[in-house]
RNA sequence: CGGGGUAUAGCGCAGCUGGUAGCGCACGUGGUUUGGGACCAUGGGGCCGGAGGUUCGAGUCCUCUUACCCCGACCA
């Protein structure tokens, strides 16, 4: 952004505290609240209504690709959840447990969901008997709980928001594909409706998803240069399969596991949309997710006209864009400031001044470009000011990722790029998890993904010496 | 889960070596204002996070507890 002097001080600026910052807006913003409960969150009617525009995007994407809702049970009884190995110890430490109903005990303790594949597999081994039954591809949009030991709005709380997709397919090759299929619907989203450029990749083995075949992931950069796991699809193979007994008897009458995918994104989606586009002024927020897209604000607002002025502006508007007029009895100065705070992409001013010469003033959020437009032509001209934020708010996004992605050829000049400018690291690596971990321990940076756009930096492991097999980008992570 | 910090009005804070709580913003009302967080007048609002203890007396001292923030270990 531009040097302006910074209007509004109810925010800290993120050069001087990046975690206040984000802090503050989400409580400016009015996007959520603390609760009486550690680690949960109140999301408030704006923060929720971004999750629904999300919800909306996302659900369509998900239909088109021919999935379908469903609902399952927020508990889980514990032999259910205890039957796959690798999946309960990843999940073991950070899961709830309800032992009474009412004054008694439960003879079985039930998990309140942390996530729901045992859910999904019990439930195919019952409903999946024929090839004529597969795929089934469904999607459910709930609420999940995980026992976290520290919390950040949106980022990490103990209840969040989210999907989960869970599919099942007769072959490995149909498994694989749906897997990377719904990758790539995320990573479409995430570019095309939040403005958020995405690095596409697989996970290592460390960082994959318990009791998955292989994880793959889109992932983004943070304003402070740190990574976040933006979303994740999974490739289970046919272990859940073997482990619940989800069988099918194919054309040629014989038995056969089914091969299943699991893919989600979060609420924590909306942390990336402050942390990547908001500034020192609050919220940054794309058009197409912004729950008001243009706001009016009527200037002496008390004069003859004015007020009628704006209502027919708006009337004229809300066909096509998602518009509110603010005639509380504020200062303009003052709406001009808690509308950026909100992220509101464009504002439209209307006083006496404007209705004489029969023009309306237009503000971008994000640069705070000041457009002077007739009235004839306000329709085509906010239309096209949408579009064109939407479009430089992910150009932008993209600049900055890429100015923040570094490559690394030592350790010792992948130690300082952590230090003194953190942000992805591109970097060569053996495929052994003991240089993962050495790293780790050395900078505090985790394999983000092994990007599916490889280059060849270097025949040699930044950490090892020994022969390279996968480049990967590193970075500090949310 | 370790290390550090904070908790007093809706928010941000002040309150000294103990003596019964104040400021700014916000809020209500009346008026003047209105193109980058207006001004005057007036009014309402807090048993000081919670529980114990010391004391004639605790926002202040002691113990315990809870929540939040920051930094690390674990995670979407």
């Amino acid at each position: 952004m531009s040097n302006e002097k910074k209007l509004v001080e109810a925010i800290t600026s993120m050069d001087v505290d990046f975690a206040q910052w984000y802090t503050d807006i989400i409580k400016k913003a009015d996007l959520a609240d603390y609760s009486s409960v550690r680690g949960c969150m109140i999301i408030r009617p704006y923060g929720y209504a971004i999750w629904e525009f999300m919800q909306k995007d996302l659900d369509a994407r998900f239909k088109e690709t021919g999935h379908e809702n469903v609902y399952m049970p927020m508990f889980i009884p514990e032999s259910l959840l205890q039957k796959e190995k690798d999946h309960v110890e990843g999940f073991a430490p950070e899961v709830a447990w309800v032992t009474h109903g009412g004054k008694e005990e439960l003879a079985e303790r039930l998990c309140v969901r942390p996530t729901s594949e045992t859910l999904f597999c019990d439930h195919y081994a019952n409903i999946i008997h024929s090839y004529r039954d597969l795929p089934k591809l469904y999607n459910q949009w709930c609420s999940v709980v995980r026992w976290e030991k520290t919390t950040r709005p949106f980022l990490r709380t103990l209840e969040f928001l989210w999907q989960e997709g869970h599919t099942a397919h007769a072959t490995a090759e149909e498994a694989q594909e749906e897997t990377i299929r719904m990758l790539n619907v995320y990573a479409d989203f995430c570019e095309q409706t939040l403005a958020i450029p995405v690095v596409k990749g697989k996970k290592t083995d460390k960082e994959k998803f318990a009791g998955a075949k292989a994880t793959y992931t889109i992932e983004s950069l943070m304003h402070d240069g740190k990574a976040l796991q933006s979303g994740t699809s999974h490739n289970f193979g046919d272990g859940f399969a073997r482990t619940f007994g989800i069988q099918y008897t194919d054309s040629a009458n014989k038995l056969q596991y089914v091969h299943q995918t699991s893919w989600g994104v979060t609420t924590r989606l909306i942390g990336a949309i402050i942390m990547v586009h908001g500034d020192d002024n609050g919220l940054v927020l794309p058009p197409k997710i912004a729950p008001v897209q243009l706001v009016v604000i009527p200037v002496q607002q008390h004069k003859e006209g004015v007020l009628p002025k704006a209502e027919e502006i708006k009337a004229r508007l809300q066909k096509n864009v998602r518009v509110k007029i603010d005639d509380s009895d504020r200062m303009p100065g003052w709406k001009f400031s808690e509308h950026e705070m909100r992220g509101v992409p464009l504002r439209l001013e209307i006083g006496p001044k404007d209705i004489e010469k029969n023009q309306c003033v237009l503000v971008r959020r994000d640069t705070r470009e000041k457009f002077f437009v007739s009235l004839d032509e306000m329709e085509a001209k906010v239309e096209q000011l949408l579009m064109d934020i939407q479009r430089d708010l992910l150009e932008k996004a993209r600049a900055l990722r890429d100015k923040k992605t570094y490559t690394a050829l030592s350790l010792d000049e992948f130690s300082r790029i952590i230090e003194e400018t953190p942000g992805f690291i591109k970097a060569m690596w053996c495929g052994e998890q003991a240089c993962e971990d050495a790293l780790k321990e050395k900078t505090g940076a985790t394999a983000r993904c092994i990007p599916f756009e490889q280059e060849n930096l270097a025949d040699t492991c930044v950490c090892c010496g020994r022969p390279a097999k996968h480049l990967v980008y590193w970075g500090k992570a949310y």
